[in-house]
DNA sequence: TCCAACAGATAAACCGGTTCATCATAAAGT
DNA sequence: ACTTTATGATGAACCGGTTTATCTGTTGGA
């Protein structure tokens, strides 16, 4: 069938000890190899086009190479949140460069984040989770086999490994944002308390208006686009007295999702309403008016718990346990201050 | 360290084959289990946690029961293309089910398709290619290697598998849409000619206007935002004698770029320029107006390709080589016709 | 001269499953 | 009574790598 390492040890007149220890680049151990059997050895696996099995190298070493990816399981919001891909993108790259491969595992509707944890075996040395539950049959799992696991976007732990952005300040700036611009009556369309994102951005935005004596009005809306919508209609079909003038969404398809509620109102955006998202995914660049939004090191998350999860499995101590990554405001038109068209931030293929 | 079968084989008192068999249901062959040791192996392997390694099972049986899915390389084309996620959605459904896995092979920036061919070693069953190109090494290497592949979205190919969806036809229900509503200066703006249904999609448009004695302008655009927007700003630049008051665009991310420019130049959409996308992702119900654009069923494209990748390598050899599934046309206000407000057909998270 | 150290090389065991070939023993057929 | 057939079970080989332990010369130092 297909060509093996004894193959190419009897065409170098050699032991498959040879071959092995040669093809590897010289373990540096006892097995020693002369320059000339080496070019025989070379030669000969490359006459023969040999490629050794992974497999096989994979049951003799333990090792596989092999990373699970386990992305949120609702599928609206994979198909539908820019921010997956983002952090696949990432996180490919670091897994590329690393030579380590990724193995999917997304929780399809109707399937469990438990049914997924099954998916967990052998050949998986550790795994990544993005926006994980809280609780779940995946961590006890993984702590009795042994395989470590990083989490993107779940609140630190004790004994586990998590890489976060600055939630807490993300909601800072916004809020310093829209209070500079001189708004006074906020509302926060909060996520859904699944998320761990949820609390620490509302906690921190509100913590801002506290300060100034204001207490923002905070509806749950969620991550959706949908969620935005129906959340600012709930909001507008209140007393227009009481109608905020500034809106702080739950990320970038929810805030599209209001804004889209309040011109279906007759309000323009930014005139009679700031709405300021949160992610800033090329999505945020490309509805109008483009979003202000505050932005996550999305793919730069993605690449670091990679990184992380890697440098761990092969030996590395020295891993930051809780990596926190830097957040920044992006301004943008949604929020009035200043106009430009085509926003140039848009890259496209 | 882990507990293998021969503990298993131990603790029950019996044979490691009589466990391999009665674990993996019973082969039927001669190996012959009573009923009364196979309770004592299901009870040895459940009180001692047993998990079959799937990697000496790989390699004992040549089968690993993973495919690799190859996304297309541009990052900006896989950020920014709700295509990928849908696609990639289909394609895990299958996957579950079937109890395959799927790893990823996505090539990132700077890395070239040759350098992902490199990838592909002896884990991979198979393989799926979304919007592959025309040519490549991934091909031979696959061929070479006896690895079947399925690809979704390339031109069929004797003695290669492939998914699609009617593009002459989509270009066709395209066209006669805008010729019913009164079009008689269009625009195709083109996919870039990489992908292979750049071609058809256009052919198909450019029939049913021919067939009235009508050449419509073909600008190559791309199927990025920007392209969109370039190719329609292009256009605009001209003289407004000449300007198109319909535009077929190769996707729903590029139709959006070419109504911001038109929305720029002082056009309305849809009163004064129709415009018409492609894919009718959840993007395209969500951008304003909501678009009017060629339906493809891609989540059922990637499920399908999954699925007859899968047939084919379990031995069914009954599986349709070039696959076509139908395209429908969707219709919103982006082409006027009718109008409603908050798009029903939204779904969200 | 003798022994230690080392370069070069390999046979054999091992990783954890599957599967082929063989072997008892009991039941059934002639 | 003797062969055939079915049941229950297992030892050993195998998949294709890695790694340990061992072996032979050859060189260098005392």
């Amino acid at each position: 069938m297909s060509v093996t390492i004894r193959d190419v040890a009897k065409l170098a007149g050699t032991s498959p000890t040879a071959v092995s220890a040669t093809l590897n680049g010289s373990t540096g151990k006892s097995i020693r190899v002369s320059a000339e059997t080496r070019e025989r050895i070379f030669s000969a696996a490359a006459q023969l086009g040999y490629a050794p099995s992974q497999i096989a190298k994979s049951l003799a070493t333990g090792k596989t190479k092999t990373l699970g990816l386990l992305l949120p399981y609702a599928d609206a919001f994979v198909d539908q949140n820019p921010f997956c891909s983002e952090v696949m993108s990432g996180i490919m790259h670091e897994a590329v460069d690393r030579h380590y491969n990724i193995t999917l595992f997304t929780a399809t509707s109707g399937m469990s984040y438990d049914q997924i944890a099954m998916l967990v075996d052998s050949r998986i040395e550790g795994v990544l989770l993005v926006m994980p539950p809280a609780e779940g049959s995946i961590y006890t799992k993984c702590e009795r086999r042994k395989i470590p696991y990083v989490s993107i976007l779940r609140r630190p732990q004790p004994g586990a490994w998590t890489v976060n952005a600055d939630d807490q300040l993300g909601g800072e700036l916004a809020a310093k944002h829209l209070y500079e611009l001189g708004h006074r009556r906020v509302a926060v369309l909060r996520g859904s308390d699944d998320i761990t994102t949820s609390e620490p951005r509302c906690a921190g935005f509100c913590s801002i208006y506290e300060q100034a004596g204001i207490e923002p009005r905070i509806i749950p809306a969620g991550f959706g686009w949908r969620h935005g919508l129906l959340a600012m209609k709930h909001l507008l079909a209140g007393d227009p007295k009481d109608h905020p003038t500034a809106i702080f969404a739950a990320n970038d398809l929810c805030a599209e999702g209001a804004m889209r509620a309040a011109k279906e109102a007759g309000l323009s955006v930014p005139e009679d309403l700031a709405v300021i998202g949160y992610d800033d995914t090329w999505f945020a660049s490309m509805v109008q008016p483009a979003l202000t939004t505050v932005n996550m090191p999305i793919a730069a998350m993605g690449r670091l718990a990679a990184k992380n999860l890697i440098d761990r499995l092969e030996g590395n101590l020295e891993v930051e346990q809780d990596a926190v990554l830097p957040i920044s405001l992006t301004i943008r038109h949604s929020c009035g201050h200043h106009a430009k068209s085509s926003d140039p931030s848009v890259t496209t293929a």
